[in-house]
DNA sequence: CTTCGGCACTAAACCGCTCTAGTTGCGGGA
DNA sequence: TCCCGCAACTAGAGCGGTTTAGTGCCGAAG
């Protein structure tokens, strides 16, 4: 005989199959006597639910979607991917929900996935990460009318439920804190520059310009890999009027950087501060440590699979939570701009 | 109307539902005319076979299982688990196959979760990573009887199919290339002392004394973690006669060590040489960059992955791969010891 | 002309579970 | 005593597919 089913337990109890079920899910129907008897029956035959044919029913999934659009060999470089993953498996694991991941190619195979998923009820939601300016995910989601929350906001997401952090009032911390320190030249290595949130801090660095003073403030938009960090480093240090300190979208990049500056032998922070986007071991065990605004990426995944589970209970219950904005972890990267030709003190 | 289901294709065709499925699977039993009628409606209407059902009928899941037992803040720490999810991705969804993911506290959960996801035909099969030394998972897999592939080996995984690199013959090489350079205090910074891997790096370790004339070599295990890294660093450095060169079994450790050892002054290459048993961004992009083994962690994910559609293809089809063996990529981190008082040159 | 084989297709069972409608038996109120 | 209501339970439909056992029809062989 293969696995024991719901049918072995009730002829084994002498009951009807549906008694079992009732028994089984702590619903009322049957005598405690019975529902005892049924659950040590069901125990000793080593039962457990076979979630296709509950699903067929139209129970839930027991199981969330997570559909990355990313060439696969880059996920592996961002610390970021791995600790929101570990975040929002803590907190699903509680629940016993589980986890589907796929990585595709573009936002096409993406929604396509979607679609899948949810006419096979593969899933009971979707997790939404990366979203972009002009976004199709979001109507296709809606269209599709399933559980969703997306990482990243606020606005412009439609009527999901979003979790977000303030990157304009982050990057605007970032800058003051240089600007104060008598930096006026300061430079922005970011991210994909399609991404919302690179949107919003180069916005953030743009309109700072005139309320602090900044002589220059470039942004240089990457692809998040560390060749292109060290890259677009290279540039800005080869200008004739470099900049006195560079904001780095990633953790990856401003270590790459870090190591530009090195090789050119330009002093951090002497000759260079050096501020991270973005937290994790790397900016703690380099030398000299770098100065970053730290978020708690697994925390965050913690807050998403909340909601998440809350839309999941109640799909009406969509709201946006605004996590806790990024503090500026101050460390060894970060210093006064040296007093030389083209840079004055305050 | 909610999804169309193959009732519906057959109504509007006016077939019945057999007739659909025969279609819409490729079988023989209709007309080339009538299979073309349906195929026509299925896409008008959107249709898309719902898994829970076919699951029901003993088909594929299309997915396969990766369940994780390790707490989940670590896991974001290592690039190695990333690196391996983004290759298993990209072969598996080659195949439109999804991954089921689930973070668990031990192995009695990782076995519970195997039985569940097995019963329930959640998914085809699994992949088992961190073999330990008396790993009872291997038993239960198994006793299941459901394909499973082991990342690590060989032997001591019963009969399950497995993924492995020989590590042995790695840190031999690592050992071997640090003696010629005239190393003979040679230090270990391992992982957790229950992995198989670990014992066995260790072991080769031990096993190269006599036969380099070494005058020291110990491995001092830790939890992974950059903090133990760098306490076991710390001790390592503060000893009377401290070793010229130091292993680590991770690139995150090696980073973790590298900042010690400049903060207690020594000088690396000079005074110390680093070698990290795990290639990445980082050990590329730190100053001094860092001699490692370089594994395409990546590349692992898509044999494991491939196995894993063999043997789900055909479960007597079990075999062991060998990957090929990390080859050391030489950096800056490594030099010949210093001259000192108790260091001979060869 | 009959018979057989095979093609195209239908009807219905089946997978494991949930859930609704219905049945039985029993105690209590009028 | 009769009827009602309720608790405890059963029977069976239904979820969306797959699959098997037919059924009717046509052409070819005997």
């Amino acid at each position: 005989m293969g696995r024991p089913t719901i049918a072995d337990i009730a002829q084994r109890v002498g009951v009807s199959k549906g008694a079992v079920s009732f028994a089984l899910n702590g619903r009322p129907g049957v005598s405690e006597a019975t529902r005892a008897r049924i659950l040590e029956v069901a125990r000793e035959m080593n039962w457990r639910p076979h979630s296709a044919a509950r699903a067929l029913g139209g129970a839930r999934a027991e199981a969330v979607g997570l559909v990355i659009a990313r060439p696969a060999s880059t996920l592996g470089v961002e610390p970021f991917f791995a600790q929101l993953l570990s975040g929002l498996q803590a907190r699903l694991s509680e629940q016993q929900v589980a986890m589907h991941l796929l990585v595709v190619e573009d936002s096409a195979a993406e929604i396509e996935v979607y679609r899948e998923w949810t006419s096979a009820h593969r899933v009971d939601g979707f997790i939404l990460v990366d979203p972009k300016v002009r976004d199709p995910r979001f109507a296709a989601l809606e269209e599709l009318d399933v559980p969703a929350v997306v990482l990243g906001g606020p606005g412009g997401h439609g009527s999901l439920a979003s979790v977000w952090a303030d990157d304009r009032e982050a990057m605007l911390s970032v800058v003051d804190y240089l600007a104060a320190l008598g930096h006026r030249r300061i430079a922005h290595v970011a991210g994909l520059p399609g991404l919302r949130h690179t949107q919003r801090r180069m916005r953030a660095l743009r309109d700072s310009v005139k309320r602090l003073g900044l002589v220059d403030a470039v942004s240089v938009p990457t692809d998040f890999s560390d060749a292109e960090g060290a890259a677009a480093t290279r540039t800005l240090l080869s200008r004739g009027r470099r900049p006195t300190a560079i904001v780095y979208d990633s953790d990856v990049m401003a270590l790459a950087g870090l190591g530009v500056a090195m090789e050119m032998g330009v002093r951090v922070p002497d000759e260079l501060s050096v501020v991270a986007f973005d937290d994790s071991v790397l900016t703690r065990v380099t030398h000299p440590s770098i100065t970053s605004l730290s978020r708690d990426t697994f925390a965050l995944g913690g807050q998403v699979a909340e909601l998440m589970l809350e839309v999941i209970a109640d799909p009406a219950a969509r709201r946006d939570v605004k996590t806790a904005t990024p503090r500026l972890v101050v460390r060894r990267s970060t210093a006064p701009p040296a007093l030389g030709k083209d840079t004055k003190a305050v």
